[in-house]
DNA sequence: TTGATGTTTCTAGATATAGCGATATAATGA
DNA sequence: TCATTATATCGCTATATCTAGAAACATCAA
C-alpha cells in the first residue's frame, strides 16, 4: 500500500477537472455510462467515458488519470483494449485522517 | 464565515512553502520566536518570523500568506506596524469536514 | 498480417505560478 | 516633518503546468 503524501495530493486535486474526475468516480453510474465489458462500479470506468464527462482531450485525459494515480487517488486495471480507473479508498480515507492529523 | 472552497485550499496547499507555513502555525511557539508585542498563540506571528522560518524573500512571503488567507485558512490582524498571521482553525476543520463528505 | 480502436507518450506553444528586487504604503518615533 | 521599520504590491524573468495534436503502443478481429 502506497504511503500517502499530503503535498503530492494537494498538487494532483488543485486542478479543477483532476478534482471533479475523482468526485465523479464516487458513483460511477450516476456519471458514467453503462460498459459492454467491466462494470463502472466493479472494475472502474474506462478513459473513453471519463474523457466525455469532461470535455477535454483524450490525451489530456489521460495524463490528469496518470497524475491521480501518481498520487495514490486512483488506481487502474487493464482489460483487454481498455483501462479502467476507479477510485483508491483506501489511501483517500488514509488521506483525510493524515489531513484531520498534520494540516 | 467564510465559504469553504476545496479547490482554492487545495491550489494554496499545493505549494511546500505555504503547506509548511500552515504546519508550523499549528504549535506557533515552537516554530517562532517570542514577540514583543502580540503573542504567537493568541495574536498570531508576524510576517518577519514566518520570512525566517521559510528563507524566502520578504515580498514571496507576503504574497504567500495573502493567498492562504484568500483560501480562508489564516486570519490576520494589524496591530501597530506588524500584521499577525495564524490559522483559521474553525474553517480548517470545516475543510477537513467537506473532503470528508465530498472529496 | 492488416486494420480498427483505445490508450499512452512525445512535442510544443500558451498560460500560470515561483520568486526576486524595487517601489509603495502604513505606523512609529525623533 | 523626516527617517525608520514592517508589510504589501508591482514588474519582471525563470520555471512549471495546461492542453492539444501527432505519433507510438497495445489489443482484438478479420
Amino acid at each position: 500500500m502506497m504511503r500517502m503524501n499530503i503535498l503530492e495530493a494537494f498538487k494532483a486535486l488543485g486542478n479543477p477537472t483532476r478534482l471533479s474526475i475523482l468526485q465523479n468516480l464516487r458513483e460511477p453510474e450516476k456519471h458514467f455510462p453503462p460498459q459492454d465489458e467491466g462494470d463502472v462500479t466493479i472494475d472502474g470506468v474506462c478513459v473513453g467515458s471519463i474523457q466525455e464527462g469532461v470535455g477535454l482531450s483524450q490525451s489530456t485525459t489521460s495524463t490528469y488519470l496518470a497524475s491521480l494515480q501518481r498520487a495514490g487517488l486512483v488506481t487502474s486495471k487493464r482489460m483487454g483494449g481498455w483501462t479502467y480507473y476507479k477510485r483508491n479508498e483506501a489511501n483517500i480515507k488514509k488521506l483525510i485522517e493524515l489531513l484531520g492529523r498534520e494540516l
